[in-house]
DNA sequence: GGTCGCGTTGACCGTCTGGTCAAAATTCAC
DNA sequence: GTGAATTTTGACCAGACGGTCAACGCGACC
């Protein structure tokens, strides 16, 4: 199986240049841009119509996937009439990157505050804590995030390799760090990263599992306590210092080898 | 948003009584079973075609989900036209339905192995590990699944209200029971399980971002290693009793409660 | 070697879907 | 108020897609 984007035999774009008598010649002959962007300036109503237009957006990709999403539902969502949408996005393709864009940055935020600084486990703890709490407050985001990473990440490929790999590895050294200190056990942080990810995004993304198996009713929160609790355990206990832990005296116990994570490791 | 199966005006079964002279009375007026299912016995090449139909379908809805997945893709894939195809499953929803049915039960298997008798930590940590492996060695399974669920699990509740439910209830019942006893720190099981499920399963699920944040070529295996090492720390360290613990005295605390299936339980 | 049920297919159909276009409606600065 | 720029829309289009149908193999058994 290829993956890649949505790989298919490509809706081949219906022929642009239909032999439709072109009465003036376009103004960017094939400008790629939407008509929105082309006024002189940014307006109130673009920003708002944009804005509506990702909020609607994020509704449908995250129920049914950008393949199972059409125009037109996130048109009506948006409430507004489908060629007024493509007024503002050229193609469905352009609102997925927006929306993704637009997301990414505030969906990494709890890593971004992970600070070096802090007491480890209680860093740690508040991690967890808020992704937690970001499954619960912003499903549709985690499940957005999660079905595009499943269909191989065709659309943010680009992010994934540049702003979150060098945030997730700038955060693996902090973790690094303190293992070395001998304050966590040392542990591979990537690996430890993926799991605080698996665990917390679990609850958003497999909503509907959970549920089922909890009994919970679809307007409930109630397990979401439980499974603070249980994941504050698993990790903290995972995670604590053997008592004899010794502060790893290395000779110049400098900068730590490159990630890999492996540090005695494979 | 309303969920549902694919939820959308529903494409309106082309008039299936379409006015073409309908000649002979249809055997079973309006049969819901596909041709091949109306023979006198089941053929081999029905046995096999139906194989060859069920793995193709696995490939491509694993890789682009339901709705992303097309008839003719998966004919294409199984060596037959589409009308072959549809000789043997009357709608695309029925591959869906026959495909989840069929791999259900190997992919529980772990889970059902997870056995009261053995010792609590081994048992876990081969649950872990047989459930990492099965990340490694069939992970389109495994998104196959986790597409089906993040989309509201429209083909599965039945199968998750039921069996998965009951396995899951039974085997909560088993790890309740270690932590009666004393041989593993008390904590909720349904959430262990969870957690088991999200962390392992992640590796498969969001393979394309692990492999790009790890620096893992597509035809490697090796972080699985790292991975199942990790994994296994997280969850012997974070689940075994406190040293003082104390094994929960009920009368006659004899051998392990007997467990099975749910002893107190619905 | 005929025949009868099983298996296969090319040609089609109706609908859906992403996207285009020309023109009408609205907004806004002056 | 008015004219230019911006926004909105109804009517379309072409290709994709799930599904149907009548008829044509085909092979196994008599």
């Amino acid at each position: 199986m290829t993956r890649e984007t949505d790989a298919r035999p490509a809706p081949a774009p219906p022929p642009r240049a239909r032999a439709r008598a072109r009465k003036k010649a376009p103004p960017a002959a094939d400008a790629p841009t939407p008509r929105a962007a082309r006024t002189r300036r940014r307006t109130r109503i673009q920003r708002e119509n944009e804005r509506k237009i990702l909020a609607a957006a994020l509704d449908v990709f995250s129920a049914y996937g950008f393949r199972g999403a059409t125009l037109d539902q996130i048109a009506e969502r948006a409430g507004m009439s489908k060629p007024n949408l493509l007024y503002y996005f050229r193609r469905k393709e352009d609102i997925r990157e927006a929306l993704l864009t637009s997301l990414l940055d505030a969906w990494l935020e709890p890593l971004r505050d992970l600070s070096a600084e802090g007491d480890p486990m209680r860093e740690i703890a508040a991690y967890i804590r808020r992704k937690l709490e970001m499954s619960r407050d912003r499903p549709r985001e985690s499940r957005l995030f999660a079905g595009e990473i499943m269909q191989g990440a065709p659309a943010m490929t680009a992010h994934i390799k540049g702003e979150l790999k060098a945030l997730v590895e700038e955060k693996a050294e902090v973790i690094r760090g303190w293992a070395r200190a001998g304050k966590i056990r040392p542990v591979d942080p990537m690996h430890l990263i993926f799991a605080i990810w698996a665990t917390t995004q679990h609850y958003a993304d497999f909503d509907s599992q959970v549920r089922a198996l909890l009994d919970v009713s679809p307007d409930s929160d109630g397990h979401y306590h439980d499974a603070a609790r249980f994941l504050e355990t698993l990790f903290l206990k995972g995670l604590a210092p053997e008592p004899d832990a010794k502060p790893h005296a290395g000779p110049g116990a400098g900068p730590a080898p490159r990630t890999g994570g492996a540090e005695g490791e494979a």
